[in-house]
DNA sequence: ATTTAGATCCTCT
DNA sequence: GAGGATCTAAATG
């Protein structure tokens, strides 16, 4: 039986959970009962209200990242681009708004309803980006302040990294603040995964 | 392999 | 009214 992440597992801090979520499974349950899974491989930690990178920068708390605030292990879910849909992982206490980004999956249970949903085929191409990982998921703005539990359409099941497992960090992707906080190595990645988004695929730097 | 533009619409100012 | 924690197809070298 797989662990499933609890309270606890969530409420470290984005940056101690970008990196713990590294190798877990992220499992989404359809409303059919259908489950579509993937292994996570990378991800980018937001840092709350002195963050220039985070939708939560200087507090501004709006209708759209209120689930931002909410208890550790809850889904932001927010939709950008005029297409894509991107989801968090909530991180800290209630009122302390910083999540981890989900930014690709390797993928591992129900491969031909994520080919169906992405029009896509190659395995590769399913969840190798955050927009990309959303559709393929199906996981969309309805989804938005849903606890990531046993029971929900999200969860987490608990894998452990391989010690010998190499975790790569850099700058976080796409960002419009500039300055230290678009430097920050706030993101991580599997390197030795073939499904990193393509940018992170280039560049592949060592921690 | 790398670059470029276009899609597309919700949210906040 | 502006712009975005993105993706894809098409064009170029």
């Amino acid at each position: 039986m797989p662990e499933v992440a609890g309270r606890d597992f969530f409420a470290t801090g984005a940056k101690v959970l970008a990196r713990r979520l590294l190798g877990c499974t992220l499992v989404r349950v359809l409303p059919s009962g259908e489950r579509l899974a993937g292994r996570i491989v990378e991800t980018e930690a937001y840092l709350g209200v002195l963050d220039r990178g985070s939708h939560t920068f200087g507090n501004r708390r709006t209708l759209r990242n209120e689930s931002m605030y909410g208890q550790p292990g809850t889904a932001y879910v927010y939709f950008t681009y005029g297409m894509h849909h991107c989801v968090n992982i909530v991180a800290g206490k209630p009122e302390e708004p910083v999540a981890v980004l989900l930014r690709a999956l390797e993928p591992l249970e129900g491969l031909d309803q994520m080919a169906a949903n992405r029009n896509r085929t190659k395995p590769r191409e399913l969840c190798s980006g955050p927009g990309k990982l959303c559709q393929a998921l199906a996981i969309d703005r309805s989804l938005d302040r849903t606890p990531i539990a046993v029971g929900h359409p999200l969860s987490i099941e608990v894998v452990r990294r391989a010690r010998s497992e190499t975790v790569a960090s850099g700058p976080r992707i796409g960002l419009s603040c500039g300055g230290e906080w678009a430097a920050a190595p706030l993101r991580f990645w599997l390197p030795s995964s073939r499904c990193v988004s393509g940018e992170g695929y280039l560049r592949r730097g060592l921690e």
